[in-house]
RNA sequence: GGCGGCAUAGCCAAGUGGCUAAGGCAGCGGUCUGCAAAACCGUUAUUCACCGGUUCGAAUCCGGUUGCCGCCUCCA
């Protein structure tokens, strides 16, 4: 069974057939490392994440390069604000990014490039594209000439004609096209530089991915992923230099993620609602976040707000429920065998994991994976209400076998990987309560409850509500658990 | 002005030509319980923004209308 993606390029979901069977190279625009990564990028980076994950379940041997933009004029400008080395202050905000992504369970890539690594390259490819005659230097900048590509826009689609009707951009004169762009940028003084050919200077954004994806996955590679605004100019011009330089195709499928917006708003400094990712994880748990962001397919937009995060958070403990009940009724999950026991490629039609890789198949459909999970955690609660308090080695069987499909599907989506017990509290916040006193105070209830004491017994309880506490009785007892 | 996308129940959200329109949240009724909690069962869209068209058959394809959004400038 194959995948089928979105391509941006042309507009179809188109079967995934990768250049070398078996393998994929894939390669994600990563952020520019001049603040804190915000949920769009959260958004961003756990989609590619699944991505990866998934391909990688399927059995494909996966080449995943994800890139830093570490020189560039926002950098520049936030050095010079703060009073930071412009290398230092990309630094800070590269191990930021790592904290952050991952405490939402992002794994790394198996490339992790910064631009300022490839300096040379990406001199030699503007000297290639000067060489054939697609660029050309005007002082100490080189620009790329758009005209020269006839497929310039096909990518995005637009056309150079629509685009210069509707500019109203102060045109750079030295250009010979409106839309051509810089290659190389003429140092101006206290600007991190390099020497080259056309004098000291820096590399134009977008020659980093050129080079980048090109040196680690060859001239052309199977998928090129980002966020929908990088779709122009940025990926736009990494095509046509690539292709320009190295006359041939370059990525293959393109995938672009949708926006977030924030109560209906698009984040932005100036409205005050850029939510980073930090702050978010103040409000939730990573995995309810992350949850949220796979919970709309990856190409909508996703609107950001309070009241459907704790929505889904309330999903979420409810399968967290059904996991805890598991273990008291089961036991635990035996970690070893289950990447032996269940498998995505060899599922029985219309098997739940058939279902998930139906879903997953057709452009990476997380919501409607999402929705399985949920269907499996009731036929579990189904299966363990029906058992009550007997010990049926064939429903044993059938749940441990349930929960090991769960576990396999849950760790592509990067979620319930948590234990129950460790999850609630991180919703319940640090814990208030002291277990001795509660222990005591169910004794004491558990006694009114046999005298049939009743008015005892739930004072008792309501105390214990107020304490945050919520009881449980059960055929073998009371249990107790923090109020989520 | 150019290009693109989206409109599915109270809310969020799958489904893109044909079984009874997934799933979650919230609500209501029930089972269980001393009462709760949790879980489960039932229930909440004869209908998928609106109007036409294609088809034996459309939420799903085509045209139009309305509304919302994104990109075209740095942006995941």
């Amino acid at each position: 069974m194959t995948i089928r993606l979105y391509n941006t390029a042309t507009r179809k979901k188109e079967e995934f057939i990768p250049l070398v069977k078996g393998k994929v190279g894939i390669y994600v625009c990563g952020v520019t490392v001049y603040d804190l990564c915000h949920i769009g990028h959260a958004r961003s980076t756990i989609v590619f994440d699944v991505l990866v994950r998934y391909l990688r379940a399927k059995g494909f041997e996966v080449t995943y390069v994800r890139n830093f933009t570490d020189v560039d004029d926002k950098i520049i400008d936030r050095a010079r604000q703060t009073g930071k080395d412009p290398a230092s202050l990309a630094r800070e905000y590269i191990d930021a990014f790592y904290k952050d992504m991952g405490e939402l369970g992002v794994l790394n890539a198996d490339k992790e490039p910064c631009a300022t690594e490839h300096i040379d390259r990406m001199i030699s490819m503007i000297e290639t594209l000067i060489d054939k005659g697609f660029a050309y230097v005007e002082g100490g900048d080189v620009y790329y000439a758009v005209e020269k590509l006839d497929d310039y826009g096909s990518l995005s689609g637009r056309r150079l004609e629509d685009m210069h009707a509707g500019s109203r951009i102060a045109v750079d004169e030295r250009k010979r096209h409106p839309m051509d762009f810089a290659l190389w940028k003429a140092a101006k003084p206290d600007e991190p530089q390099w020497s080259s050919p056309w004098g000291p200077g820096r590399p134009g954004w977008h020659m980093e991915c050129s080079v980048m994806s090109n040196y680690y996955l060859g001239p052309t590679f199977d998928i090129h992923g980002g966020g929908k605004d990088l779709l122009f100019p940025h990926h736009e011009n990494e095509r046509a230099q690539s292709k320009a330089a190295n006359g041939v195709e370059f990525a293959r499928y393109w995938v672009h993620n949708g926006f977030v917006t924030v109560e209906s708003e698009k984040m932005s400094k100036s409205l005050g609602n850029f939510i980073t990712i930090r702050d978010a994880l103040k409000d939730y748990p990573a995995e309810v976040l992350r949850l949220f962001l796979l919970s709309k397919h990856y190409r909508s937009p996703l609107d950001f707000t309070r009241k459907d995060v704790l929505d889904l958070q309330s999903g979420l403990i409810r399968l967290y429920r059904t996991l805890q009940r598991m273990k008291t009724i089961v036991g635990r999950s035996e970690q070893k065998d289950q990447s032996q026991s269940v498998s995505l490629v060899d599922a029985p039609d219309g098997s739940f994991l058939d279902q998930f890789v139906r879903n997953m198949d057709d452009d990476l459909n997380t919501a409607g994976a999402v929705g399985l999970i949920f269907e499996k955690a009731k036929e579990m609660n189904r299966l363990m209400d029906r058992q009550g308090n007997t010990t049926d080695p064939e429903v044993f069987k059938q749940l441990k076998d349930d929960r090991r499909q769960i576990f396999l599907v849950a760790r592509i989506l990067g979620i319930l990987q948590d234990s129950p017990e460790v999850f609630f509290t991180k919703i319940a916040g640090p814990a208030r309560v002291d277990p001795e006193e509660i222990e005591s105070m169910l004794r004491e209830r558990t006694k009114a409850r046999t005298e049939k004491d009743w008015a005892k017994a739930d004072s008792i309880r309501n105390r214990l509500q107020e304490m945050g506490v919520v009881l449980e009785d059960g055929p073998n007892g009371t249990t107790w658990r923090l109020d989520v």
